[in-house]
DNA sequence: GCTTTGTGCAACTCGTGGGTTGCAATTCGC
DNA sequence: GCGAATTGCAACCCACGAGTTGCACAAAGC
C-alpha cells in the first residue's frame, strides 16, 4: 500500500498561483529554475523556494545536467491526491443522499 | 458547462489541518459552529471564520434552525476538483510515458 | 586560467491567515 | 417580558509564507 499520505501539504502546495504557474510550464517540458524565473514575473530564488516545496511533497523530481538542474511535472502523486478526495467527497455525498431519501420516506407516505 | 472554476482556492481552503478536522465532523453530521467548537480545540469564532471561507469556495452549505445555524458538508464540489486534478495529472503522466517510450525506441535499435 | 553562466545559501521585508478576546444582536424557554 | 444561549462583528496579536537582494560556489566555454 501507498501509506495513504497527508492530503494537507500536497494541497498547500497547489494552493498558490505561481507555483501552479511553473507546474503548467514544467508539465509543457522539463526546465530549469533560470528557465522559468525566465517565463515568471518573479526572481529565480523564488522559483527555487517553491521547486523545493513542490518536491518536498513529491509533485516534481529534479535531474542535474551538467550545471543546470532540470525539473519536471509527476502526475501520479496528483492523481493518488485526486483519488483520495473524491473517495472521501462520495462519502459525504452518501450521507446526504441517504438523508434526503429517509426525507421522502416520511413525506411520500 | 460547469465554468471551469479555479483550483487553488479550494486548495488552500484544504490546506489547513482545522479545516480538515471541520470537514470531517461535518460529513458526520450537520452540526453548528458552537457544536464544532466543543469538538476542536479552537474557539468558536475561529470556526466560524473557517466554515466561512468552506462556504466560500462550495465545500460546505448552512441552514437556519432558529437560533442554530447548521453547517454540513457538500462532497460534489471536491469530486469536481478531484477530476480537474486528475485530468491535469494524465496530461502530465502522458507526456511522460511519451518521453520514455521515446528514449527507449532509440537505445533498443 | 579566466570569464561567464547557473545554482545554492542567508538575511531581510511585508502581507496575509489562523487565532484570540470582547461586545452587540438575535432568539428561544419560561 | 426576561434571562440564557448562540450567533455576528470588530479589533487585535503573532507566525509563517511569498518575494526580494546580495554574495559565495561550481561548471562550461574559449
Amino acid at each position: 500500500m501507498t501509506t495513504a499520505l497527508d492530503p494537507v501539504p500536497m494541497c498547500a502546495a497547489l494552493a498558490d498561483e505561481t507555483r501552479w504557474r511553473i507546474l503548467e510550464l514544467l508539465g509543457e517540458a522539463d526546465r530549469s529554475a533560470s528557465d522559468l524565473a525566465e517565463l515568471l514575473p518573479v526572481s529565480r530564488q523564488a522559483i527555487t523556494k517553491h521547486l523545493q516545496q513542490l518536491e518536498a511533497v513529491g509533485l516534481v523530481e529534479h535531474e542535474r545536467v551538467g550545471r543546470a538542474v532540470r525539473y519536471r511535472a509527476l502526475g501520479a502523486p496528483l492523481s493518488q491526491l485526486a483519488g483520495r478526495l473524491d473517495t472521501i467527497a462520495r462519502g459525504w455525498e452518501r450521507r446526504l443522499t441517504r438523508l434526503k431519501d429517509l426525507a421522502e420516506s416520511l413525506t411520500d407516505e
